[in-house]
This record gives C-alpha cells, sequence and structure tokens, in this order.
RNA sequence: UGGGGGCUCGUCUAACGGUAGGACAGCGGACUCUGAAUCCGUAAGUAGAGGUUCGAAUCCUCUGCCCCCAGCCA
C-alpha cells in the first residue's frame, strides 16, 4: 500500500466502524447487508449501497447478505428478485450463500407481535385507515389515544390470531404498537406493526394474509442475522427510533443503524416509482433500456463494473444532500473504455468520396493500429479503394477558420489511409452535396508524409465497396433538465423528456471486420465514441448502442460561435 | 410554527484547534495520424453574525436557508 492510500480519508461510516471494532463493540464483528425491496429494477442509486455495504464487509474482513425486503406481496414479483441478484453479480459483488428473505422470518416476526402483545405493548386496532390519520394528529398538534388502546392482553392475543386464521376483511383491523401518541417524532405515534393483507405473496404462498409493516420487520430481520452495522439512507433516521423500541423492548440482538445521503444524479432520475412510469408509460423500452438509469439499462448501454465502481469511489460517502454532475459518471466510463476497447473505422453519415487518381479494380489493405493505448492488443487490416465514404461532418464546403477537414483546396489525411486532396465536389438537384472527388498521394501510403509536410486534419473513411451495414442506435441523456425531480407549480418531470434521446441510424458504413462482432462486444468506433453490440443484434442485422461520445472539443468550439 | 438531519470552489468530497486540498466540470497552453488520450498551467469555496482561543471550516451562541416525517409503502 502506498502512503498516499494509507492516509487516504475514511468517510464516517468507516470511522464509526473502525471505532467499534477498536472498542470490540460486536466482538470485533463486521456483517453488513443489503436489503432491496423487489418491487423494481435497482438503478445506480443501489449501486452505491451495494458497493458500500460489500465494500465495508471486504474491508473489515466481514460478512455481506444479501436480503429482500419482502413484507408487501402486493407490490412484489419474482421477476424482481431475478434481475436484483443479476445485477448485484454483475457488479461484482458476492454474497456466497447469505440469500435471505424477510419472508423467511414471518413466524419468528409474529412470536415477536405475541411478546409485545403479552408484556402489553401491542394493541389491535378496530380503527379504519382514515380514522387513524385522524387520531394520528399533525406535525404541531399531539395526536389522541384509539379507543380500543387499552383493550386487554388476552383479547388481543385472540383477536391478532383471529387476524391471522383470516376471520377478518383486508382493513379492518391492525396490530399497534403501544407507544406515545403525544410523541414529537410521529413516527413513534402508536405505529401500525401488521394489517391484513388477503394476498398471495410470490414465496410464502396464501400461507399469510397478515403481513408485517416494514418498520416491524426491518430492525428485527437485521438482529436475526447478526447484523452489526445496518446502513441506510436519510429518510429513515426518523425510524431509527422506533427500530431501537422494538430491538429494547424484545430485548434482542441491536444492530447499530447507520444513514448516509443517496446518491442523486443531474440531468437523471432515480426514484424508483417515477421508473415505473417511464416503463409503464412506455416512454422507454423497459427497464433496460439504454437510456435508463438502472444497472440493466447501464449494462446494456456498455458500462463495465469497473467504471461503476469507480465513480462510486469518487462520489464519497456522507450525509448531505447532493446532486452529483452525471458528467462524473460519463468520465469515468471514458476513462475505463479508453483503455480496454479496440479502435474501428464507422461512417455514422456517410458521404462518397471518389479518388480520381486511385486504379478502378484495385483495392489494397492497410494496417490499422487496434489501441494504441495498448500495443498488445495488436493491429488489424482495412480495405482501401476508389470509393469510400466518409462522414458528413468532415466536409464543410465554406469552412471556418479553425476547421481542419476536408474543404475546398484543402489537403486531409485518412487515417491509417493516404493523404488526399480536394478536387471537386457534386450536388443533387436539391443543392445537397452528394459527392466529393479528390486526389490521392500515393507516397503517403498508411497516413504518413515521408516529405515531412504538416497536415492537421485526420478523418475516418470506410471503403465504399467493402463496407457493411448496421443500425446504430445513438443515445442521450433521458431529461434536459439538470435536476427534473425540481419542478415549479403545475410542471410533470415528463415535461422534460429529452426528445432526442435516441436517434437511430440505418445506413451507416462500418469497416468489414466488425461483422463478426457478437453481443456485449464494445469497440471505440474512432473520433466518435464508444460502442457496444445490442442484444437485438442478429448476424443479419448489427445492431449498435453508443455508450458515451468521445469528448469533443472542436463541437465546443462551434457552440461558442 | 413539533421532531429529526444538513450547509466547504459551479458539482461531489477532504482537512478532527495549526498552510482550506483532491476529483469532475470550466478556462489557457503543449503534444498529436482520433479536435480522443496524455501532459502542463489557471481561476474558483468554509451560509451569516457574534464569542472562546496565540490561532476556528473545526468549539460555543444566535440567525438564515435546504431536506425528511402526518402510508394499513419501503
Amino acid at each position: 500500500m502506498s502512503s498516499a492510500e494509507e492516509t487516504k480519508p475514511k468517510d464516517f461510516i468507516r470511522e464509526i466502524i473502525e471505532e467499534d471494532i477498536k472498542n470490540n463493540t460486536y466482538g470485533g464483528r463486521v456483517h453488513t447487508r443489503f436489503p432491496p425491496e423487489p418491487n423494481g429494477y435497482l438503478h445506480i442509486g443501489h449501486a452505491k449501497s451495494i458497493l458500500l455495504n460489500f465494500g465495508l464487509a471486504e474491508e473489515y474482513n466481514g460478512l455481506f447478505n444479501l436480503r429482500f425486503d419482502d413484507t408487501n406481496p402486493s407490490k412484489e414479483e419474482v421477476e424482481y428478485v431475478e434481475s436484483i441478484k443479476r445485477d448485484i453479480q454483475w457488479l461484482g459483488v458476492d454474497w456466497d450463500d447469505r440469500e435471505y428473505y424477510a419472508s423467511d422470518y414471518f413466524e419468528q416476526l409474529y412470536e415477536y407481535a405475541v411478546q409485545l402483545i403479552k408484556t402489553g405493548k401491542a394493541y389491535v386496532d378496530d380503527l379504519s385507515a382514515d380514522e387513524i390519520r385522524e387520531y394520528r394528529g399533525t406535525l404541531t398538534k399531539p395526536g389522541r389515544n384509539s379507543p380500543y388502546r387499552d383493550r386487554a392482553i388476552e383479547e388481543n392475543l385472540s383477536l391478532f390470531k383471529r387476524m391471522r386464521k383470516g376471520e377478518f376483511p383486508d382493513g379492518s383491523r391492525v396490530l399497534r404498537a403501544k407507544i406515545d401518541m403525544t410523541s414529537p417524532n410521529i413516527i413513534m405515534r402508536d405505529p401500525v406493526m401488521y394489517r391484513i393483507q388477503h394476498q398471495k405473496h410470490h414465496r410464502t404462498g396464501d400461507k399469510w394474509c397478515i403481513y408485517p409493516m416494514y418498520d416491524f420487520a426491518h430492525g428485527q430481520c437485521d438482529s436475526i442475522e447478526r447484523i452489526t452495522h445496518s446502513i441506510c439512507t436519510l429518510e429513515f433516521e426518523n425510524n431509527r427510533s422506533l427500530y431501537n423500541w422494538f430491538l429494547e423492548n424484545l430485548g434482542i440482538f441491536h444492530p447499530k443503524q447507520i444513514e448516509f445521503a443517496r446518491l442523486n444524479l443531474s440531468y437523471t432520475i432515480l426514484s424508483k416509482r417515477k421508473l415505473i412510469e417511464l416503463v409503464n408509460g412506455g416512454f422507454v423500452s423497459g427497464w433496460d433500456d439504454p437510456r435508463m438509469p438502472t444497472i440493466s439499462g447501464l449494462r446494456r448501454r456498455g458500462f463495465t463494473p469497473q467504471a461503476i465502481r469507480a465513480f462510486n469511489q469518487a462520489i464519497g460517502v456522507a450525509k448531505n444532500e447532493n446532486l452529483v454532475d452525471v458528467a462524473l459518471l460519463e468520465h469515468y466510463i471514458r476513462k475505463d473504455l479508453n483503455k480496454i476497447t479496440p479502435r474501428r473505422m464507422v461512417v455514422l453519415n456517410p458521404l462518397k468520396v471518389v479518388i480520381t487518381n486511385y486504379p478502378e479494380d484495385k483495392y489494397e489493405m492497410l494496417e490499422a493500429i487496434n489501441n494504441p493505448e495498448d500495443p498488445s492488443m495488436g493491429v488489424r487490416e482495412v480495405p482501401f479503394s476508389r470509393e469510400l465514404y466518409i462522414e458528413k461532418d468532415d466536409f464543410m464546403e465554406n469552412p471556418t477558420k479553425k476547421y481542419f477537414r476536408l474543404a475546398p483546396g484543402k489537403e486531409v489525411r485518412l487515417r491509417y489511409g493516404y493523404i488526399i486532396k480536394y478536387q471537386d465536389h457534386i450536388k443533387n438537384d436539391d443543392g445537397e452535396i452528394v459527392e466529393i472527388q479528390c486526389t490521392y498521394d500515393p507516397l503517403t501510403k498508411g497516413g504518413y508524409a515521408p516529405d515531412g509536410r504538416k497536415v492537421r486534419g485526420t478523418i475516418h473513411w470506410v471503403s465504399a465497396n467493402h463496407a457493411i451495414n448496421a443500425e446504430i442506435r445513438l443515445y442521450d441523456r433521458l431529461f434536459t433538465k439538470e435536476n427534473p425531480m425540481d419542478l415549479k407549480e403545475g410542471e410533470d418531470y415528463l415535461d422534460y423528456l429529452n426528445p432526442e434521446s435516441l436517434l437511430t441510424l440505418k445506413d451507416s458504413k462500418l469497416e468489414p471486420s466488425l461483422s463478426k462482432s457478437k453481443v456485449e462486444d464494445r469497440y471505440q468506433f474512432e473520433r466518435l465514441g464508444y460502442f457496444i453490440v445490442d442484444p437485438d443484434s442478429s448476424n443479419e442485422n448489427l445492431v449498435f448502442n453508443r455508450t458515451i461520445t468521445l469528448r469533443d472539443t472542436w463541437a465546443k468550439i462551434k457552440r461558442k460561435k
């Protein structure tokens, strides 16, 4: 370990844990967990929590559990548990055989509830949901006791048993903790512990018709699993006193809850509820749409677990509300892909170029470097011939001063090809440029200038007769507003959907070596960006997704004018 | 306006009473067969007011602003 790493500052959670280890608080153990509810796909914000909890266990020689918080059967599905497991694994996180479910503990939780009834600390309430709300009071007004609050223990016991047996309809009764209806912390005003829900559960089937509330399940599940540090997000700070109350009144193992700030990302929405709306409303193609901030979406978009981990490292952990610039995420994916992806030449928007002094039937194979950042990736050959395609953007009829590409009277280098010189261009009846004619300099094969002449511009190209076709999907940010959640009266976050978040190109031209590409192969298309083969791809129809563009200072210069 | 949290460059995050540092973004330059990458340079911050102290981002007091809580959601 270098001295820089040794003095690397610790976040507040690591400080707490190290203190606990030092004081032998949990016998020196560290045991964390990630507790997702299987009611949607995981997103980049969850990755922060997963990586944090797993990283802690690794660093302190501890254990990490995966536990599904499946206490509400009306919202949860197996599809989600499958996707969650797949995504966590993809991130490189391993929970060994410690895969648990809150529903594994339903019987134990029921016994805990009975225990609280027996000690006079819980009661069955017949008030309706509306009445409970009314009795609860408000932020500034204390609540009132329910008329059922002082039922005899025996009556509570029998009623609760009958709730379990299914004798009562949904919503007719609940089990509540008897705490304090005047507490300034509203969470403590006799919170509901169990509700009746005649609903099939994805794991326990019809065994139960009463289900514990998250608040009555979460802390005890952590306790049962002997979790030492229960790490959760800021909005659960108020609930901590309730978890502590349950743990203390039950007299069971007491984990330490620590809250941190969830991730917010600019130009992105990280709310499960809203993500579901995007999927169900058809605004995206699904949970794994490459524009989605879900792990599945990012994977399909071409992100790597390594980049996500590096990003995670960079954002840190703290209690401050934050809005991390999505540019930081983009920085780390570029950084990773730059090192690992082979380069290829692809023309997105083709414009024909004819080399008038190059023989009609001739073609030759030219050597191109696969990755200048990594010589071990070797070289490949690309065909060169009389008719080529270049990018429409790489020719300008009336060039601006700093334009280094092809233009009347100018010379440009074809990457790994030849230096060519403008001769003429042809327009169609609509005035669009349809063809450029150039001459090539045979002494510049491979792109070298033996006479030492400076050619400022180098552009990519593809041989017309050898090119293959593919569908290219150009993705961009899903939202046009930095914080789509920060809305004025009457606005909706959907108002800020980016209409250009997906642009599909059908007649792009690719160098022939790309024909062998397989799903999830990644490349850098030179001068354009990083691309990955989409699962929609077939041998007949290759489909590439653009993960991210290259940094483009030329675009920046243009924008400034 | 009850309770619980939080305010450090534009953005994230360090500094634990002793030189306010890093990363991204920005700007300028070098290099370049990718206007990429790389390299160099540069600007930019302690919410405010008091107090304690030789010395305060850090401790104390007050003020302001932001977030969370009134689900039989998690």
